[in-house]
DNA sequence: TTTAGGG
DNA sequence: CCCTAAA
């Protein structure tokens, strides 16, 4: 192909060709993905995360109006420092929102002073209750730290501007030249334009660019600090800014292997990640407690799936849906419960005091009624431990978000329930209660339930019946469903998920909970896995484009005109993995638009409408340019000959039309 | 895979 | 942002 496209631009100039396009047949509207059958127990696990989240929210709005008051079980003084000195704005995580915090603790953080890298152990009780306090990092620190906001604001605004001074953007008076230029019809490419303002030694940014270095800001970047593969460095700027947004992102981006477009699937990200997690689970042990009361109640509102553009979506749906499937859960009777309590508090509060002393899997009441219906009352899981390492420069801040990330990530892959009587796993999915004698009384307080991580790489056991067996793939079946909030979905994209549980590294302890498969699952789970896991896609998180990106991609299209998508990202986004040239063509497209609505009807943070006239010069500029090519006759102009992919990248070729 | 457009 | 026809 690569010839075809020399060939496409090389033969008879350097004409962008122009391929009339046939008009787009109507396309089948398929009812897309169906929703996925109900039953099997994580979607009993995923209701039960939502009711977290549901209450955790609530009970974090409260808990935000005495700021800074409630740090139960972290230490202040730990929270505080990480404020004052690890200040990274936007991942000033919501400590003071729910009572996550409270069960976290470490327990061998500053053991060894020689070790570099301490390992973190960490109690995973009400992990699943971390997920909720990650919601809406933006908002939560604008109630906890407004100021900090809008020194993040200006430092971005500074750092846009030092950025595009270093990129020696064109101002508007030097597209207007561009399009004088072509409007004088005297056939000057824009090439020397664009040489003119072609980007600049990309190292540049990764200086510590003045505003980050005001030693009177508490805002520092964190990779400034630290020695940075400098060529990884973004060569607008806007990635330079958005490190200040997610330093994960920037792990990542500084560690990437591939900068193209496949990496954008969080499920196909192995990352290479600077901070390293082990994950050496057994079980989950997230104390639940089920109530049938609770299980069935209709006084929450229970929405159907559909796309909620404004609002935190994914909140919502998460909110929602949980219910939803919930109750399709219970309707099919899979599963009934007894009667106990389901709130927060019991969550929280619940000992599980002598569980993980014998009993390896949850507490679990047993009733047999008179029916022959076995009623399960699981009051716990056992979730597994995770082990986290990270250096001792880690803030607090990376240490949540890596907990999160963990069990995101083990959420993400799927869970499964594992049965454990007496201690031992119940491996054969086939035999009935009765047989396996779970339907007697004596069994009562020996029956276990755990939460597996059921990710491929975990090597599932998903033994027999392939209705029964990995139950958590539901997660997988209906993906938007128990994508939390953006907070928490932003660690599941961005920061490659399966890294947690996939560690290459040698010194790493791999999930080794599960053992290994059996010989006859094999024949029967790889089918289901791949078909289930072909609906693991969510939706990403939505990231809206920062006044530094806008000017970095409206930099690039008056260069590279609005139909070289991938160009513009190559040369203008190409460290920000994130940003696909489907989305830049996306963003330009709604620019464009915004450029021509008035200001009153423009919605979301403004765009300087120094750039949406640029917006729209490009645009008409480049329009007009389209059309002459299909008019038929195309000179090129001089000036573009001989600079084109066969010289690199940096300066594509640009035809102009006479 | 990339472009182009509709949703 | 997603989806997808077309190239």
């Amino acid at each position: 192909m690569v010839l075809k496209k020399r060939l496409d631009y090389g033969f008879n100039g350097f004409q962008v060709p122009f391929v009339p396009r046939a008009p787009r047949s109507a396309r089948r509207r398929v009812l897309s993905k169906t929703v996925a059958e109900d039953g099997q127990a994580f979607e009993l696990l995923a209701s039960l995360a939502g009711k977290l989240l549901q209450e955790s929210a609530s009970s974090s709005a409260s808990s935000n109006a005495s700021e800074g008051n409630h740090q139960p079980a972290f230490d202040k003084d730990v929270v505080e420092q990480e404020r004052q000195d690890e200040v990274k704005p936007l991942e000033i995580d919501c400590i003071h929102q729910g009572s996550c915090a409270e069960s976290i603790f470490m327990s061998e953080v500053a053991s060894e002073n020689t070790s570099q890298k301490p390992l973190v152990k960490v109690e995973t009780e009400t992990v699943l209750e971390r997920t909720s306090a990650k919601k809406n990092n933006l908002e939560c620190l604008e109630k906890v730290e407004p100021d900090l906001k809008s020194k993040v604001c200006n430092l971005e605004d500074t750092f846009g501007h030092y950025s595009s001074r270093l990129a020696q953007a064109p101002t508007p008076q030097d597209f207007r030249e561009f399009r004088q230029q072509e409007a004088g019809s005297l056939g000057i490419g824009v090439s020397t334009l664009a040489r003119k303002y072609s980007l600049e030694d990309p190292l540049a940014l990764c200086v510590n660019p003045p505003a980050l270095v005001d030693s009177n800001s508490n805002v520092k970047s964190p990779f400034c600090r630290e020695s940075i593969p400098n060529e990884s460095f973004s060569r607008h700027g806007n990635d330079s800014k958005l490190g200040f947004r997610d330093d994960d992102e920037n792990f990542l981006k500084f560690n990437k292997l591939s900068t193209r477009s496949k990496a954008f699937r969080p499920t196909q990200r192995i990352g290479h990640r600077r901070i390293r997690k082990l994950l050496t689970s057994k079980y989950w042990k997230a104390a639940l407690k089920l109530k049938d009361c609770e299980l069935s109640r209709s006084d929450t509102e229970v929405r159907p799936l559909h796309r909620k553009r404004k609002t935190c979506h994914g909140f919502e749906r998460y909110q929602h849906d949980p219910l939803l499937k919930r109750r399709k859960f219970f309707d099919r009777g899979s599963v009934i419960t007894s009667d106990g309590g389901f709130s927060s508090e019991s969550v929280c509060n619940s000992p599980e005091k002598g569980i993980d002393g014998g009993n390896p899997g949850s507490s679990s009441k047993l009733h047999v009624s008179k029916d022959s219906h076995v009623k399960f009352s699981i009051k716990s899981f056992k979730i597994p431990e995770l082990y986290i390492e990270l250096p001792e420069t880690a803030t607090i801040g990376s240490l949540k978000r890596t907990i999160t990330e963990s069990v995101t990530a083990i959420l993400g892959g799927g869970v499964r329930i594992g049965v454990l009587l007496q201690g031992k796993k119940v491996r054969d999915d086939n035999g009935t209660l009765l047989q396996t004698g779970i339907s007697c009384k004596e069994n009562l307080d020996t029956l276990g339930f755990a939460l597996e991580p059921c990710s491929l790489q975990a090597s599932p056991i998903c033994v027999g019946d392939p209705s029964s067996q990995c139950a958590t793939s539901q997660a997988t079946r209906s993906p938007r469903t128990h994508v939390p909030h953006s907070g928490i979905s932003d660690a599941l994209n961005d920061s490659s998920q399966t890294d947690s549980i996939v560690d290459k590294t040698p010194d790493s302890r791999a999930l080794v909970a599960v053992p290994p498969r059996s010989t006859e699952a094999l024949a029967v789970v790889p089918v289901n896995q791949k078909a289930r896991r072909s609906q693991v896609i969510q939706r990403r998180t939505r990231r809206p484009f920062s006044v530094s990106e806008v000017e970095a991609l409206v930099h690039a299209v008056e260069e590279l005109g609005t139909g070289r998508w991938r160009d513009v990202k190559l040369r203008a986004f190409e460290n920000s993995d994130h940003r696909t040239y489907v989305d830049l063509k996306d963003k330009w497209k709604t620019l464009v638009h915004t450029a021509r609505i008035s200001p009153q009807q423009r919605r979301g943070k403004p765009v300087p409408q120094e750039l949406l006239d640029r917006v729209l010069a490009a645009h008409a500029c480049w329009s007009q340019h389209q059309a002459k090519q299909q008019g038929g006759t195309l000179k090129i102009t001089e000036a573009s000959v001989g600079i084109g992919r066969h010289n690199g990248e940096d300066l594509q070729p640009i035809a102009m039309v006479v």
